[in-house]
DNA sequence: TGCGGCTATTG
DNA sequence: CACAATAGCCGCAG
C-alpha cells in the first residue's frame, strides 16, 4: 500500500488516460470525490477528507483536462489548495453553444438530449409521501426514466455520497463528449473547439482572480479618497456634516433660500432652470459645454465627482472589498450573458482612473501590463476575411493606412470605423462611412449582414462559435414606431456583438496562454480589462514575462487566424503601480495610439 | 419593496 | 451619447 491516491493514478493509466485526456471530476469537501474517464473504462469514488491529495497526484502525474460541471468545482479545489492546469467547463461550453446565462446541469442535459425544455422537472418541495423514487426508477441513477436529470440530484443531491460523486463524474465526462459532438456540427471545427478550451481556461482564471484579488495599498487608496471627500468620518454625524459641506459649496452659487437635493436629477434640472440654463438632461458632458454660463455648473461638476467617490469608490468600498491582506476582491465572470466579455464586480472594471495609483505591486514584485492595440478593427479584419483591411493591420497604427485609403485624416477614419462597428447612423462621419464601404466592402458587408440579422431577430454566431441570442421580437408591435426603434437597436447590437464577442474570444485565448505559460515564472494575472492584462510577477521575472506576453499574443493570434494575415499588437510595460502605465494623460478621454 | 430612469465610471 | 458592463440614488407603483 503506497501513498493514498497512487492507486487511482495507476487505474487511470491502465484505462489508457494520457496527458490532456478528458477526465470527469466531482468533489465535495467532507464527502469525497468521483472521477471517471469518457470511455467508461474507469471510474472511482473516494471517501476522504483531504480530496486535494488525490487530485494533486493525478494532476502531477497525468495532467488531464478535468471535466467540471462549472467553475464551482475549481473554486472548491482552489480553496482546498489545488490549482488545476486545464479543464472542460461544461457550463462555459454550454453558454458558448446555446447562448444565454443559465447553464445548470438539468438544462445542459436537456438541450444536449433534445428534450423539451418545458418538461424539465423542478425539485419537489419535499416529497409529501416520503417515497422518493417509487415508480420513478433508481434514485441512485442521475437520469430519470423520462430522460431528464433527477432534480434532487441537480439541486445538490449529487454530492450526498461518494458513490453519487462517482456517477456525477461519469455523467460529466459523458456530457463533455456530447458537447464536443455538438461543437463539431458547427462547422469551423478546430477554431470552435479551441474557443471551448480557452473559455474553460478563462473560468479557471476567473476563480483564481476572485481568490487572489488585486494588490491595493490601503494607505494610498485612503489618501486618494481623502483628496476628494476628506478624512474618513468617525461618526454618522461627521459624515452628514461632510456631505452638507459639499452640498453647500454648490448651493452658495444658487439663488438664496432654494431647497435642492443635488442627488435628484429632476431637482437639479429645475435649479439650472432657475439660474437661466435650460437643458434636456444634466449629464456631465452637456454641463461641461455650458460651464461658462454660470459658476454653479463647475461647482456641480466637482460635486458630482466627489459624490461618486463618496458613494461608490470611497471608504465603504474599501471596507467591503479590500481585505486585510491588501487584496481588492470582486467576483469574476468568464462571459456575460451577451457577447461573451469577462465581467467583474466590486468595482474592478470601472474603478476611476484616479484610483489606479493605489494599485501597487507587492514587495519584490512588479506589474507587467499589456493592452491590445486597436483590437476591434483588427478583429473585424479577421472575422470578415477582408484582405484589404487585413493588409492595414500590418501597421502598428492601422488607422494610418485606412485614413490614406479613404483620403481623410486619421481622426475621421477612426471615428468612421468605430461608427461602422457600433452602428452609428447620424453625425458628421457619414461621408467617411460611405468611403469605408467602398474601400473595405467585405468587412462592411459582414457588419451589414449582422445588422440585418439583428433587425430581423435572427440569432448569430461569433467567429469562435458563441451563439448570440436576439429577440424574441415583440410581434404585437411589428411595424409600429416602437418596433422600428427596437429593430434598429437589435441591428446595432448584432452588428457590434460579432466584433465585441470575437475580440473577447481572442482576448481570452491570449489570457489563457499567458496563464499557462506564466506559471513557471510565478506570474499571476490579477486583472483582465477587455483588452488589457495586468500580471503580478516577482520582479526578477518581469522582463521575461513582458516578452512572454507578446509571445503569447502572437501564438493566440496564430491559433485564431492560422494564415497570419491579421497582425495583433500590444503595448507592454513593467510598472510598480498601475497608474505609472500612462495612457497618455489627455484632458478628455480617448487614448488609442498604440 | 421592487423596478425603471438617470448618472458616472470603465473598455 | 453609437456597443458593452457594474453600481448607486431617486421617484414611483404596488
Amino acid at each position: 500500500m503506497g501513498e493514498p491516491g497512487r492507486d487511482v493514478v495507476e487505474e487511470l493509466c491502465r484505462a489508457g488516460v494520457v496527458r490532456g485526456d478528458l477526465v470527469g471530476l466531482a468533489v465535495a469537501p467532507g464527502v469525497g470525490l468521483g472521477m471517471a474517464t469518457t470511455t467508461g473504462k474507469m471510474s472511482v469514488a473516494r471517501s476522504i477528507e483531504d480530496l486535494s491529495v488525490v487530485v494533486r497526484l493525478v494532476e502531477d502525474a497525468l495532467r488531464p483536462r478535468w471535466v467540471l460541471w462549472s467553475n464551482d468545482t475549481a473554486a472548491t479545489l482552489l480553496r482546498a489548495g489545488v490549482q488545476i492546469a486545464t479543464c472542460w467547463d461544461i457550463a462555459a461550453v454550454h453558454r458558448l453553444l446555446f447562448g444565454r446565462w443559465r447553464a445548470d446541469p438539468a438544462l445542459v442535459w436537456a438541450q444536449l438530449q433534445h428534450l423539451a425544455l418545458g418538461t424539465i422537472p423542478t425539485a419537489a418541495p419535499a416529497d409529501l409521501f416520503g417515497d422518493v423514487g417509487r415508480g420513478d426508477g433508481d434514485p441512485d441513477d442521475p437520469i430519470r426514466p423520462d430522460g431528464h436529470l433527477r432534480p434532487e440530484w441537480s439541486d445538490g443531491g449529487w454530492c450526498a455520497t461518494p458513490e453519487r460523486l462517482r456517477r456525477w463524474a461519469e455523467l460529466a465526462a459523458r456530457v463533455a463528449v456530447l458537447q464536443q459532438a455538438r461543437l463539431g456540427e458547427l462547422g469551423d471545427g478546430p477554431r470552435v473547439a479551441s474557443t471551448a478550451r480557452s473559455e474553460s481556461a478563462a473560468e479557471l482564471l476567473c476563480v483564481e482572480m476572485s481568490v487572489d484579488g488585486l494588490p491595493v495599498d490601503r494607505a494610498v487608496a485612503e489618501g486618494i479618497i481623502a483628496g476628494f471627500i476628506g478624512r474618513r468620518p468617525r461618526t454618522e454625524a461627521e459624515a452628514a456634516y461632510q456631505r452638507a459641506r459639499r452640498d453647500a459649496e454648490v448651493l452658495r452659487h444658487a439663488p438664496p433660500g432654494v431647497e435642492v437635493d443635488l442627488r435628484s436629477p429632476g431637482q437639479v434640472k429645475s435649479l439650472l432652470s432657475r439660474i437661466g440654463v435650460e437643458v434636456p438632461d444634466t449629464r456631465a458632458w452637456r454641463l461641461r459645454t455650458l460651464q461658462e454660463a454660470h459658476p454653479l455648473i463647475e461647482a456641480l461638476l466637482v460635486w458630482r465627482k466627489a459624490e461618486r467617490v463618496a458613494t461608490t469608490f470611497g471608504y465603504g468600498w474599501l471596507d467591503e472589498h479590500l481585505g486585510a491582506d491588501g487584496r481588492l476582491r470582486g467576483v469574476w465572470t468568464g462571459s456575460d450573458g451577451a457577447a461573451g466579455r469577462m465581467t467583474a464586480s466590486g468595482g474592478l472594471h470601472n474603478m476611476p482612473a484616479e484610483m489606479r495609483g493605489a494599485v501597487v505591486a507587492e514587495p519584490g514584485h512588479a506589474f507587467v501590463r499589456a493592452d491590445l492595440g486597436q483590437i476591434e478593427p483588427r478583429v473585424l479584419a479577421a472575422i470578415s476575411r477582408d484582405n484589404q483591411l487585413a493588409r492595414a493591420t500590418a501597421e502598428d497604427d492601422m488607422y494610418a493606412p485606412v485614413a490614406a485609403q479613404l483620403g481623410v485624416d486619421r481622426a475621421t477614419a477612426k471615428v468612421a470605423m468605430l461608427g461602422a462597428m457600433y452602428g452609428q447612423t447620424t453625425g458628421h462621419g457619414l461621408r467617411a462611412l460611405r468611403r469605408l464601404e467602398a474601400a473595405y466592402p467585405v468587412a462592411m458587408r459582414h457588419l451589414a449582414d449582422a445588422a440585418r440579422s439583428g433587425q430581423a431577430g435572427r440569432d448569430l454566431r461569433t467567429y469562435g462559435g458563441r451563439l448570440i441570442i436576439l429577440g424574441p421580437v415583440n410581434t404585437a408591435e411589428v411595424g409600429t414606431h416602437e418596433d422600428r426603434g427596437a429593430a434598429a437597436a437589435r441591428g446595432r447590437y448584432g452588428r457590434n456583438a460579432l466584433v465585441q464577442g470575437a475580440a473577447a474570444e481572442l482576448f481570452k485565448t491570449w489570457a489563457a496562454t499567458v496563464r499557462a505559460r506564466g506559471t513557471r515564472l510565478a506570474a499571476r494575472i490579477v486583472l483582465c480589462l477587455h483588452d488589457e492584462l495586468l500580471v503580478h510577477v516577482p520582479i526578477e521575472h518581469s522582463d521575461a514575462v513582458a516578452r512572454l506576453l507578446d509571445d503569447c499574443l502572437q501564438e493566440a493570434g496564430h491559433r485564431w487566424v492560422p494564415d497570419d494575415s491579421v497582425r495583433f499588437v500590444a503595448d507592454i510595460g513593467v510598472f510598480e503601480r498601475w497608474s505609472d502605465a500612462k495612457q497618455e494623460v489627455r484632458p478628455n478621454r480617448d487614448p488609442d495610439i498604440s
